[in-house]
DNA sequence: AAGTTAGTTTGTAATATTTACAATTTAGAA
DNA sequence: TTCTAAATTGTAAATATTACAAACTAACTT
């Protein structure tokens, strides 16, 4: 989907040097869907890239969190994960599993920035809703 | 606004035994409105009770979690935050200070379980639906 | 009221995650 | 090809959290 190509853009056009270490990072954030961890990411990206340092994971995650090429996401767990999704997006989330999957709904977008948009809160002026939909993934419901 | 009896009896009714260490933890979480993290409260919960260890702080703020008497709450920084309020609410965050607060709005959540009880999402079940309201609160706008 | 004990707190050490920093290497401009 | 700012690496430090065993105590029993 995302080509090696356009990784290399993305990361031009932020101002940014062509590196192995950053063109594969990204690229495997891009193909893990699962809002990886730093941890996680250094594990795989190791495998491409050995001798790889945990370091140049935190500085190249938090270069790109700097440019916008990706985000930080949070979950009810300690451990930071990462986005590469940076289009506005919620989550599907299961506090069990620590599984935390994408969700686009511009229907609900639209409902609550029109809400939004009526009703004011004071002191405060909204730039970003995020939702978190907390569940289960009904993994059982398998037949 | 929340008495010493009503901390006890939350205590209490949680099946925990009461001492001075959970009590005034509580109390503390109750009192500050700013989602306070850990280290925060042993700061704060020391000078009530000089010796305190911060493994209590760590132990009891998991043990009221448990038990459903405090949740935890996250921010896009890197530390856990822990909140006394257990009723479902939203929050207002700012990234840029870090600063969080509490967000009720009953008609909000009205309009998002309608929502989400016609539209159902494959393969998940909603329990539970937290927004975070990212923003700027109006700090200048104080004449 | 004293005895008993399971539950709680404490202190220390370990782990996990992240950051600081200086030396080395490298991308890409000149 | 040369040069330099930027990036990577390795090590050590900082921060946040957890593990664990000894000491203590809340509250139940007698
Ligand atoms: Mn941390
Ligand atoms: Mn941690
Ligand atoms: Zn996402
Ligand atoms: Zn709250």
């Amino acid at each position: 989907m995302e080509s090696t190509q356009d990784i290399v853009k993305k990361i031009s056009d932020a101002g940014l040097k062509i590196t192995p270490q950053r063109v594969t990072v990204l690229q495997m954030l891009c193909k893990l869907k699962n809002h990886p961890t730093a941890d996680e990411l250094f594990a795989e990206v190791s495998q491409i890239l050995p001798g790889l340092s945990p370091t140049t994971i935190y500085n190249t995650l938090d270069t790109f969190v700097e440019k916008g090429l990706i985000k930080r996401v949070k979950t009810d767990a300690d451990v930071m994960r990462y986005d590469a999704i940076t289009d506005h997006h919620h989550h599907l989330y299961c506090a069990v599993s620590d599984r935390m999957e994408d969700y686009f709904d511009p229907e609900l977008d639209r409902i609550l920035s029109d809400y939004f948009n009526k009703k004011q809160i004071s002191g405060f002026s909204v730039s970003d809703i995020r939702l978190q939909l907390m569940g289960d993934f009904n993994e059982n419901n398998k037949n």
